[in-house]
DNA sequence: ATAAACAAGATCGTATTTATCCTGTTTATA
DNA sequence: TATAAACAGGATAAATACGATCTTGTTTAT
C-alpha cells in the first residue's frame, strides 16, 4: 500500500513550479533535471496535471510548464488524485454493488472513515505551506 | 491506491472466525465457501494470519482454522498489515535515505501524518465491533 | 527554414498480484 | 493399520499494473 512513483514525481514537479512562482515559465528539461524525474515520464504526468488545470504546457521553442494556480490553493490531495485517481482504498467504498455484503457490512464504514481521514490530511497541505522554509 | 484482494480476503476470513467464536474450529472449505474466497488462495493467506498469531491451523482430517485471540483485541489494522505488510504510503517515510531531499522536505511530514491518521482509523476497529449487529 | 521543445500513441521490460497445481504430511476413523 | 479427509508449501502461471522509453508529429521562437 504505497503511493506510486508517478504520484511522487507529480508532487516534486508542482513543488518546483510553486517555488518558481505562479505564471513563471520553466522548461520541462529543467524540472526533470532539478527534481530527478525521467523527462519523458514527466511529460506524461504533466499532461494529467495540465488537464486538471494546475499547470499550463507551452509548446514550441522556449516552451515549458507554467503554474496556473496559487500555491495557497493547491493541495497535495488534488495533485495526487489528479495523477493516480481518486483514493478509495477498497472497491466497495466507491462501488458498493461490487460486493453483495455491502448493505450490512460494518467494515465498509471503517474504510470510508479511514479514507476520509487520510484524504483530509492531504487536503490540509497546500503547496504554499510546503515550499516556505 | 487500494487495498489488495488478499487484504480483503483476510478480513473476511477473520470476520467469519470471529462470528464463530474464539477457539472454535472451522474448516477452510467452509470459510472459503461462505466468504467467497478461492480456497487455495485462502490457504496462503491463512498461513500469514497464523504466523501473526491470530489463528491456529489444524492439520489432518477434521482440521481447519481456529481463532486464537479475542475479537475485542483483534484490530483491522493488525489483520491487514499481517498480510500486506506495514502501510507506509511513500518510500521516504520508512526509509528517509531513499531520497536525498528528505532532511529538508516538508512533504515528508504530511505523509507521516496521513499515514498515522489512516492507521489509527483501522486500529480503532476491532473485530468485536465489526461482528456485533 | 531551422531547430528547440512539447504532444501523444505505441511499446517494452519488470514487478506485483492473484490464483492454481502438485507433491507431501498430518490426523481422524473405520 | 489402511484409508481418506484436510492442510502445507514450493513451483508455476496468468493477468494486471507500473515505470520508462521510442517514435513520429506538431508547435513556435528566431
Ligand atoms: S465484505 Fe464488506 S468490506 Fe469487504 S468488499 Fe464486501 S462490503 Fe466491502
Ligand atoms: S521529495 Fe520529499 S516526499 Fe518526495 S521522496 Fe523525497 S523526501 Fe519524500
Amino acid at each position: 500500500m504505497r503511493l506510486s512513483r508517478a504520484g511522487e514525481y507529480a508532487v516534486r514537479c508542482m513543488l518546483y513550479l510553486s517555488m518558481a512562482g505562479k505564471g513563471v515559465l520553466v522548461s520541462r528539461k529543467i524540472v526533470a533535471r532539478e527534481m530527478e524525474i525521467p523527462e519523458q515520464f514527466l511529460g506524461k504526468i504533466a499532461q494529467q496535471l495540465a488537464r486538471a488545470g494546475f499547470m499550463e504546457i507551452v509548446q514550441g521553442a522556449k516552451g515549458g510548464f507554467r503554474l496556473m494556480v496559487s500555491p495557497e490553493n493547491l493541495t497535495l490531495l488534488a495533485v495526487i488524485e489528479a495523477v493516480i485517481g481518486e483514493i478509495f482504498l477498497n472497491d466497495c467504498v466507491l462501488r458498493p454493488e461490487s460486493c453483495h455484503r455491502s448493505p450490512d457490512c460494518k467494515v465498509h464504514r471503517v474504510w470510508a472513515d479511514a479514507r476520509d481521514c487520510f484524504r483530509e490530511s492531504l487536503r490540509k497541505a497546500t503547496f504554499a505551506s510546503l515550499t516556505t522554509s
